[in-house]
DNA sequence: AAACATCACAACCGCAGAGTA
DNA sequence: GTACTCTGCGGTTGTGATGTT
């Protein structure tokens, strides 16, 4: 038990290090750690199949998923649903952070660049989804799979080109009766072949493809040209953004206001890898004199949150965090209490349970008349201070009322708009689409004229609940006051955590002279006065009889000693 | 109004590679 | 070298929403 035990708890240890990247390691946190390897007495499948839950998540799952990952970062995932509290497989829980929950998620439909990226970047990877999605900040390799499959295949089969060749199909079916040796297998579809221009129908593999010119071989090099000169957009991919790689998770940075493009993308400015670096999750680890980017993402949860119109998605943690910070943010970013105060299509809030993309034109599901353009305002400020927990954390609770405007209003937007009984022919519709997409700028002034046009246009963007200054204040207060409380805990813990860790090393220290301490040692005697005559001569260089009688003592002392030994020897 | 068709996408499944004991 | 676990990836499925007949 007790190898076992050790052998784990190191297991557990270098894992732990590993989560925080060397650092120093949080103590409490291994401990918990430890404790569950104790429980649960040896390695557990990844999925425990019985009594974990599969289907949709619910907003609870959801509201313990996230905050657990904000509080705790990503760590192994195997321990989240245990440590989260959630009866789900951790593959299912990563999976739900990493396509659903993330913060830094992009929603609703690819914009016509990215369409366009998705393509090029599939002639050249293929159904290589996870690096595909790497190149489009905000955008899941889940999401884009499904969009091609569900979009951009049919949209290129109806423009006569084969999704998975990215030839044209009259000339794929050519090439296929001249000659066989040439026609990709279906199975090896990660290739692209040369368009009509390079003058060959030969597939060329990845490497040999448009990629930076140090990974082309010189008998390519004039493919190479040919096809960057074919595809300009691979060629500013390739040549100007260097290699392929993971992209950078990036969020929002701190007082930092997000900026938009015409795609309606955003441009963060700083990287902020919270969830990446920041592992180690002790209040000791973190500064809080500046508000920083780990609590800039909480208040993007509360958005995320705020916008879940599912009821019980009220609550939201936030351990050792500083209330001041917090709250100076709160207000600045959402004067009138939760929700965006400026235009966010990241968190785009219909109401619904999780924010509705826009559907296009060109899907049956496609609005048939314009919805009413969102007013531009703040959420209802109805935080409530109630509900807050007393242990190292502290907790932020929507209140009721909001959550009712939120559920109320998604009960609005349920009821479907009567459509007109003029039919739009499908090709039209999506005419129209695209003549949206590409030529309307993101400026709520054109929408506008495009609503009044008759034009369809993306679902609204923001609650329209008007609420009082005065409640969000009122309720803001009661979080300072809750907060402060809490802040006091997380001190108290902190001077706790000192205290055992001074201990620790006390022991430690005790324990390596007790081990390496010489073995028993006689006293050497008469030590006092051979220092006191030697700290007398070094006073009276010049004069060292001025240390006769020190001298005097030690002699007699020693004589002393001597008469001791012998007697003790006779 | 009901049945059916279609769409979008979240979630699942199984496999492969990397890391570790 | 082997066995095992974890994580990531790509393919597929299930389900709810919506349009059409």
């Amino acid at each position: 038990m007790m190898e076992w035990l050790s052998k784990s708890a190191i297991t557990e240890w270098r894992l732990c290090r590993k989560m925080v990247g060397g650092g120093l390691l949080n103590f409490h946190k291994f401990y918990w750690r430890l404790r569950l390897v104790v429980l649960v007495m040896g390695r557990q499948p990844c999925c425990d199949k019985l009594g974990v839950k599969k289907g949709p998540w619910t907003a609870e799952e959801d509201k313990k998923l996230i905050s657990f990952i904000l509080t705790n970062g990503q760590c192994c995932w195997r321990a989240v649903p245990k440590l989260a509290g959630l009866r789900r497989c951790g593959k299912s829980c990563r999976l739900r952070w990493t396509n659903y929950l993330r913060p830094d998620l992009k929603r609703g439909l690819l914009t016509e660049a990215e369409e366009q990226l998705v393509i090029d970047l599939h002639a050249r990877l293929g159904n290589r989804w996870s690096k595909i999605a790497a190149r489009l900040p905000g955008r899941t390799d889940n999401e884009i799979k499904n969009h091609w499959n569900t979009h951009i295949k049919k949209k290129l089969l109806k423009m006569g080109i084969d999704p998975v060749t990215h030839e044209p199909l009259h000339k794929e079916n050519k090439a296929t009766e001249k000659s066989h040796g040439d026609h990709l297998p279906e199975s090896e579809n990660h290739h692209v072949q040369l368009p009509e221009t390079s003058g060959s129908g030969t597939a060329i593999s990845e490497e040999n493809s448009c990629s930076p010119p140090e990974n082309c071989s010189g008998d390519e090099s004039h493919l190479l040209d040919s096809i960057c000169d074919d595809f300009p957009l691979m060629s500013f991919l390739l040549e100007d953004q260097g290699p392929i790689v993971d992209a950078p998770w990036e969020f929002p940075s701190a007082g930092q206001k997000q900026t938009f493009d015409d795609a309606g993308m955003t441009s963060w400015d700083e990287d902020c890898g919270w969830l990446l670096n920041c592992q180690d999750f002790g209040v000791h680890d973190f500064g809080f004199d500046s508000f920083n980017d780990r609590e800039t993402n909480m208040l993007n949860t509360i958005e995320i949150m705020g916008s879940n119109k599912q009821a019980d998605h009220g609550t939201i943690d936030f351990p050792g965090l500083k209330s001041d910070s917090i709250l100076a943010q709160i207000q600045k970013y959402w004067p009138n209490g939760l929700g965006p105060a400026q235009p966010d299509p990241l968190y785009t809030v219909e109401s619904e349970a999780k924010p509705e993309p826009f559907r296009p034109a060109t899907a049956r599901g496609a609005r048939a008349t314009p919805p009413p353009l969102p007013p531009v305002s703040s959420w209802a400020g109805t935080l409530s201070g109630s509900g807050c927990s007393m242990g190292e954390s502290f907790t932020i609770q929507i209140s009721s009322n909001l959550v009712k405007q939120l559920a109320d209003d998604g009960e609005k937007s349920k009821k479907r708009i009567k459509k007109p009984k003029t039919k739009i022919p499908r090709d039209t519709q999506q005419f129209r689409t695209k003549l949206l997409q590409k030529q309307i700028p993101d400026d709520s002034e054109t929408l506008k004229g495009i609503a009044s046009a008759g034009w369809l246009l993306p679902p609204p963007l923001f609650l329209s609940v008007p609420t009082p200054q005065q409640a969000a204040n009122a309720e803001l207060d009661a979080i300072r006051c809750i907060l402060k409380e809490s802040e006091k805990v997380v001190e108290r813990l902190q001077k706790q955590e000192d205290e055992m860790l001074q201990e620790v090393n006390q022991r430690a220290k005790d324990l390596h002279d007790k081990e390496f301490k010489l073995p028993y040692q006689k006293p050497i005697p008469c030590l006092a006065e051979k220092d006191a005559c030697l700290e007398c001569y070094k006073e009276h260089v010049k004069d060292h009889l001025k240390c006769a009688h020190l001298v005097k003592n030690f002699a007699e002392c020693a004589r002393r000693i001597r008469q001791q030994v012998n007697l003790a020897a006779n």
